[in-house]
DNA sequence: AGTCGTTTTCCATATCGTGGAAAAGAGGTC
DNA sequence: GACCTCTTTTCCACGATATGGAAAACGACT
């Protein structure tokens, strides 16, 4: 029913990744449990591939056959979504965008835009820091606080608007209601007059994307909250459940 | 040496990947030569582990998990050509950087800084369009016309500097004098003052990043440009040769 | 030089994957 | 609505293929 070797290699491909990308043999044994033999065997076969690099000091590391294979289905995602996306329009009325964390920022990777007149519209690609928009901080309330604190480091919390989130402890506190309530609002935090309101995408136990529904703030402002979080919810389940069905994630 | 069956399922993943990452059994079977059985017997495997996906038509597509792998893995093309950069700047002096190409936009993805006091510091991750800048022109250079047109339609080549080439036919001539040299020049055409000397990386016959350097106008016109373009192509076919070493392609 | 922790190689064994062909399923046509 | 065709899925006996323990080679550290 399953191709056991396949299996394995994947196992190992896995456990390099959980181990930063890069690990010895007898590290990637430990994790995986697998003799050596076997692990070698397989490694050799990943190295010949393209898939895995032997770095100078002979341990190993994630190869570049996985970016070229990662990025065409990382440009699927946008497509994924879509439907998703759609329904989110349907459900709200207002522009829907899905957006993952790149390093320190949140970058925007599909959107389905609403169908009324006066609307939202965020190039897809677009960068934008996570401390003063919706899906910046529903994407961070998932991660550990430290990680979240190390990235306001980095980016300073710069203010976009009188309303932006620039006071550490206040962000902090931020990020622990949005956990609380499972979603997170941006009222003209990255800009005046635009509300957003994101939910967490879970893939297993990680939250690797966020969903959002942004507007008009007076429009925005009207939704039933709660209500509209529920329904994101279930969509975003939907959709992560998609992205890795059985994905344990280790 | 090598395990049969783990080089299957990567050829399965490949297949799946030059169909633009979706492809019916069929056409795996076509493409890869195997047979129908074992196709999907590996396919299975890969389903079950979430590296592929299947579509309600039942036809298959790259999956959520290689988005994950891949992550990881190019978050470390960073850390590959860190040394690379360093033998850039130590030949010319001005900060060198590593680009690729995603959808429309140039990517930097990694950079070192000269050491000199006037230095040109472009923050990783920035996205510029490609028709202003060098490492833009040399990763168009480096496909077919059609498509880097087809890159102009979408972006509209908007002028940055009063040098930004903004006429298509005279932008096309420009990359066909890039293929020509081996080189691509941005004389302030993204922004004024600062010039750039970029080569293409090459992975087996694919472009697929470009190498930089880029400083002062004066600075970078007081270098022999054929010369240090040749020291470039030198150590970009070096990363090329790291990146995927036997990576045949297809 | 000697020791330890790795990584790499080897080989007899039986496990595990193989692939042909038949069954099941979907879609299209008349 | 029934027939036909194309695609996907399942099945199973066979033997090629992966397995993994243990020994050898390697390299780093004292």
């Amino acid at each position: 029913m399953s191709v056991q070797s396949v299996e394995r290699a994947l196992d190992v491909l896995e456990a390099l990744a959980e181990h930063g990308g890069e690990a010895g043999l007898s590290e990637i044994a430990a994790r995986t449990g697998l003799p050596y033999g076997t692990i070698h065997r397989l490694l050799q076969t990943l190295l010949v591939r393209g898939y895995v690099r032997q770095e100078s000091d002979r341990r190993y590391a994630l190869g570049g056959g996985l970016v070229r294979l990662g990025g065409v289905a990382g440009g699927m995602v946008g497509v994924w979504a879509r439907p998703y996306l759609s329904k989110l329009v349907e459900l709200s009325g207002e522009t829907a965008n899905l957006a993952v964390l790149e390093g320190d920022f949140v970058v925007y990777v599909a959107q389905v835009p609403s169908p009324r007149r006066l609307r939202m519209f965020a190039e897809v690609g677009r960068r934008v820091l996570p401390h003063s928009t919706a899906v910046g901080k529903a994407l961070l309330a998932g991660r550990p606080p430290a990680e979240a604190v190390a990235v306001f480091e980095r980016t300073g919390m710069p203010r976009r608007t009188p309303n932006t989130i620039v006071d550490r402890p206040a962000m902090l506190t931020e990020l622990q209601a949005v956990r609380g309530r499972g979603y997170a609002l941006d009222l003209g935090e990255e800009e005046l007059g635009v509300h957003c309101l994101a939910v967490p995408v879970w893939d297993g136990d990680r939250v690797v994307a966020a969903l959002s529904v942004s507007g008009p703030a007076e429009r925005i402002d009207a939704l039933d909250r709660d209500d509209l979080a529920e329904s994101m919810r279930k969509i975003a389940a939907d959709f992560g459940n998609e992205l890795g069905p059985v994905t344990g994630g280790g």
